[in-house]
RNA sequence: GCCCCCAUCGACUAGCGGCCCAGGUCGCCACCCUUUCAAGGUGGUAGCACGGGUUCGAAUCCCGUUGGGGGCACCA
């Protein structure tokens, strides 16, 4: 829509009591904005031909439905859900599509006074031609063609009154003056249905794409055992908006050469008719990596902002944060910016600049058992406390002169002080973090390090 | 069972009869950079499912096989 300057338009097809929520409701406009949609008619933005919610034109359907019921396009239908059911596994059992029996269609008017007077309900089915086929053009398809005989007498009204799908989605993209619908390809054989409706309401029938749906890396569609698959899972996730929104376009769909597309170029280019009908895998480590970019993408203080929440959530800072906890984080954020791949990982990463860590034994046992350690940790602590003017480079000057003196590589000289300030072999840069914490900070953690490895007292150092 | 789709590296894709002994991206591997981990740089690995046609020429067109997927509700 945005691509060729059409009017986006959101509908609520919210036509089945069993399965409508309004948590349901009000979630799906939440994710469906987060990725970044905005629509230019809907729920809550309005329009000239809202509500845009079905369950709140209910009315309009049932006197469509009942006007083609009078006109003799569609009858009502007497059987039950249980002989329906019934009917539907035995036809399968005998290997027959399991179709509609059109039984009620052939009903006698004694057969049908005689329903009625029993108080039986009826739902309305639509009456399908016997023969002739209908054909459209999709635009990711092709060219669709139906025999009408594959078509049952499909229902448009329950029992209780109540209209279905099939007829909601035809009465509104007439009302509505729809005239492109972009939807799965699982909706692919309804179409015909529809456009069958949209001839008996006289109307003229929307442009179909029916694009691919994705699946997972095993070639079966996408669902829970593939991880995380609904906008709120990546939301929570620790994924940007924008990254899942360049991903997703990026599924069915590319360009010779690039593949980092944000929303104004995916806008230019993306064409619906370039989609490919084939699934596509939804490939989460290439999401990773994307998100990863997109991350890299964002301005420092951007990053830092859409960090806040992530860091309050594991007790790093307060939310929202002090004055200092923001100037920590501004500190912070571009010694981790390249080191995260999802928003979460920087509480993980930076947990040592903002509060006291225990060494992790894992981390002890291989980078603190070594012999030269606690000489090390010991002319470190000598030779940084003379230093006044705690920058990393001053920092980094004197624990180099230090390592070249012990004759030691940079690995096993840094690693022990990495342990010994961040508690981990992997952290933030070793002299930049020091910096941000401080001198005293910075030497607390090394002389605490080196009580615990027992002898020697920080005292007497 | 019936109807309908789809088929290029492990994944996402470019390709729309000669420019392709197939290009890009992720992943993976190696090297460089380097205080860890990343990021970054360089190089590499790997594919037109198979079999027939059509054509001077096929990844591209046609047919079949195989393999995947979707649909067949008083769900959407």
């Amino acid at each position: 829509a945005r691509h060729h300057a059409g009017v986006f338009i959101l509908r609520v097809e919210d036509t089945d009591p069993a399965r409508n929520t309004e948590e349901a409701y009000h979630a799906a406009l939440y994710d469906l904005r987060w990725v970044g949609l905005d629509w230019d008619e809907g729920p809550e933005t309005g329009g000239q031909f809202g509500p845009y919610r079905q369950s709140e034109r209910d009315q309009l359907y049932r006197e469509a439905g009942l006007k083609l019921l009078e006109e003799g396009r569609a009858y009502r239908c007497y059987c039950t859900p249980d002989e329906l059911d019934a009917r539907r596994k035995h036809a399968l059992a005998e290997k027959r599509k399991p179709m509609y029996d059109e039984r009620c269609f052939h009903l006698s008017d004694e057969e049908r006074e005689t329903f009625e007077a029993e108080g039986r309900p009826s739902a309305v089915r639509f009456r399908v031609p016997e023969s002739g086929s209908i054909t459209f053009t999709d635009i990711v398809r092709g060219e669709v063609v139906t025999d009408n005989e594959q078509i049952e007498d499909f229902v448009i009204l329950r029992s209780d009154g109540s209209p279905l799908y099939q007829l909601a989605v035809v009465v509104d993209d007439v009302g509505m003056q729809i005239t492109h619908v972009i939807r799965g390809d699982d909706h692919l054989s309804n179409t015909p249905k529809q456009i069958l409706l949209h001839q008996a309401l006289g109307g003229e029938p929307p442009v179909f794409a029916h694009v691919p749906q994705v699946s997972g890396q095993d070639g079966k569609p996408l669902s829970k055992r593939h991880g995380s698959v609904s906008v709120k899972e990546f939301r929570e996730g620790g994924y940007l908006p924008e990254a899942l929104m360049n991903y997703l376009a990026l599924l069915g769909w590319g360009t010779a050469e690039d593949t980092i597309m944000q929303s104004p170029e995916l806008i230019e280019r993306f064409r619906i008719e370039d989609v490919h009908s084939s699934p596509a895998r939804f490939d989460h480590a290439k999401l990773e990596w994307m998100n990863g970019e997109y991350i890299r993408l964002l301005p420092l203080e951007d990053l830092a902002t859409r960090l806040e929440p992530w860091l309050a959530k594991e007790g790093l800072i307060k939310e929202p944060p002090t004055e200092s906890e923001r100037e920590l984080l501004a500190k912070v954020v571009p010694l981790i910016n390249t080191r995260i791949r999802r928003l979460d990982e920087a509480a993980v990463l930076a947990r040592s600049l903002f509060m006291d860590v225990e060494m992790d034994p894992a981390a002890v046992n291989k980078a603190m058992k070594d012999a030269h350690v606690r000489q090390l940790l010991e002319r470190a602590v000598v030779s940084l406390e003379e230093l006044t003017d705690w920058r990393y480079d001053l920092i980094e000057e004197r624990l180099r002169q230090i390592q070249q003196e012990m004759e030691l590589k940079p690995k096993t000289a840094f690693g022990p002080i990495r342990v010994a300030v961040s508690g981990t072999l992997v952290s933030p840069p070793l002299f930049e973090s020091m910096e941000i914490l401080g001198k005293d900070e910075s030497l607390r953690r090394l002389r605490g390090a080196l009580a615990t490895m027992g002898g020697t007292s920080k005292d007497e150092l």
